[in-house]
DNA sequence: TTTTTAATGACAATGCGTTATCATTAGTGC
DNA sequence: GCACTAATGATAACGCATTGTCATTAAAAA
């Protein structure tokens, strides 16, 4: 039987309250500020959990761990700022990728990251 | 002073009888077939030599081990099979990156993998 | 409230890529 | 060929993310 424990509720309530993508410690931090003393074990159990609910999909970042984020949403891809460190998300996709794909090879999926300045960065 | 071992020419040769990106257990056991005993720690050796004196650069892989390739090649992306593990270089990028990015940002860099099945696999 | 047992937290343990150590080997200049 | 010393190979050690262990805690059912 699932139980719903305040650890689960937190965890949940993070990435409802996130818009991009979060590494375990993250959730971790922002998680303890609602339940102050909680493990990181039980983050990656939760998330794991998350992950076959499909409540939540990971998010494979080039060199650097593991992310999450909740899952079903709209096809994107992801800008990272070289300065701050955060990672923001973007509508659409190039159009034009399978004309990039080598004759005879078969395209199942994607990733494109941007690398940059956000806006509050390239601002400044 | 530096050496011209038989170990740096080995890997040397590597990759540049090789197109696509090497992981250093790849470069391991291409090498050893001209040099039986060559050790993991000298191919990571060689391969930081390598990037400190330009001749390959690392490429990050979503999730995966760093790999190498030679430097100074033209801008390309990655195609990744999800049957052999393999990795192959694909020419040109989509040209209408700069439409994602968000106003007020700014895009420095890009990467793009594509995943899917190889020539090989695909065709089996 | 009491019972049951899934979930937690603290921390040990694992796995994997990478680096450090050090005695030995083998390029290089003489 | 000889001396010098950078490079090697074997292996231990490290860093880090992730998972396992287990006594304890606290949801949920009775």
């Amino acid at each position: 039987m699932q139980r719903n424990t305040i650890q689960r509720k937190a965890i949940q309530q993070v990435f409802d309250d996130c818009e991009h993508p979060l590494s375990p410690k993250e959730v971790l931090h922002k998680a303890q500020i609602t339940v102050p003393n909680l493990g990181l074990a039980t983050v990656y159990r939760t998330l794991n959990g998350f992950i076959d609910e499909g409540i939540l999909t990971s998010v494979d970042v080039p060199g650097e761990a593991q992310r999450y984020e909740r899952a079903g949403k709209h096809h994107h891809h992801h800008f990272n700022c070289r300065l701050c460190g955060r990672m923001f998300e973007m509508e659409g996709c190039p159009d034009d990728l399978a004309a990039l794909v080598p004759k005879g090879f078969h395209m199942e999926d994607h990733e494109l990251y941007i690398y940059g300045h956000c806006k509050q960065c390239a601002g400044a």
